[in-house]
DNA sequence: AGTTTTACATTGGACGTCCGTCCAATAAAA
DNA sequence: TTTTATTGGACGGACGTCCAATGTAAAACT
């Protein structure tokens, strides 16, 4: 059975099974056992293509934040002003790709553990730090670079939100209520007063 | 030593325990025997007074939202009008109490491993419902009940997204500032077309 | 008031379980 | 023959839970 070059199929197979072993039982219920057997392969494989258990954590984390990260880079491209682009990272925000119930419960998931791991931490920190920057990076030339400090701070808090409130409430077929939503927030803090 | 009627007096150093615990180590490390070290007792301690380790961390959140509960309710007391009852309980979603950088990592960690445990599930969900449902109540004489369904879910939402990265980037001593913009945004929702 | 009894608080370690990690062995492709 | 992929179990450690033993304050009794 084994052939070479092996190594990103099987990463990817762990990964995925990362997200929906987290998802089926939870953060502290995903073994690396559990983990394995569902991608159908042995522990011991986990640990021939990660470094250790916080590895693959790490890996299905920057895995999810890429799906995201390209898609909003696709969006970006053929708009065409400032708020069309601003309109495009709402619209990636909240993109088809992650908006599946297992993406969510494990995104969830890794927020809440990410104190335990400062890679953990790390990664988070910067999708934080590049989402609140795309924002903002539109939002300046539209209504300056004071209040959109503020403004990019509440977009991002909204879309946060929405988020959890749909990964709880477990209703991830409905994208385009929370685009609407994020889309008319912006719309009020670009007209707004101060 | 002993006493009798130790059991309030037990039950929440150990409660204050957990939540410093899950702060200072992240979920996955705050274990009985930490939990009972730092709130300075045995680890037998902790099956006397609560049924098992998942009943404790149950607790830990009912208590955490029993202090958000009464500082809405107390608020709510001396607001005379709709727009300030509304006011009231967005300020209260920032309490000072719960403001702490502990309770707030604590939230977080619980909110990530609520889909491990039937009870945490069902705790997060009644808290959530109870903050819709206040909303709701405020809301629909100013704007109907249709309108208000939305601006429920959006003030909601900005409220969790708002405290999860104040949550995250640490920084709760200002408080203030997510509270503007939240009624900001609350203004905007009832003033707005739609 | 002094003594016994009762009920509770508390300890600290034993027990069984489960987990992450490691490794020797095997198999297949190059 | 060499390299890579893969297995499955062994190992040590950590954790939650349980329990027998001990100490003590309060109540009951004489």
């Amino acid at each position: 059975m084994p052939k070479r070059g092996m190594k990103p199929i099987r990463r990817q197979q762990l990964i995925d099974a990362a997200i929906a072993s987290i998802h089926e039982h939870g953060f502290s219920s995903a073994t690396v056992a559990r983990i394995a057997r569902k991608a159908g392969v042995s522990t011991g494989i986990v640990h021939h293509y990660f470094a250790d258990k916080n590895d693959l954590l790490a890996a299905t984390m920057r895995a999810m934040l890429d799906i995201l990260r390209r898609e909003a880079v696709e969006r970006m491209r053929v708009a065409r002003s400032p708020l069309e682009r601003l309109y495009a990272i709402i619209h990636a925000s909240y993109g088809d790709a992650q908006f599946g119930e297992e993406v969510f419960s494990a995104w969830l998931a890794l927020y809440g553990n990410a104190r335990d791991s400062q890679k953990l931490q790390r990664i988070l920190f910067i999708y934080h730090r590049r989402l609140h920057s795309n924002l903002l990076h539109e939002l300046v030339p539209l209504i300056g670079r004071e209040r959109a400090q503020e403004a990019a701070l509440g977009i991002g808090a909204l879309i946060d939100g929405l988020w959890l409130r749909y990964a709880l409430t477990g209703r991830p077929d409905d994208a385009e209520t929370p685009r609407a939503m994020t889309r008319a927030y912006a719309d009020a803090m670009i007209a707004g007063k101060s």
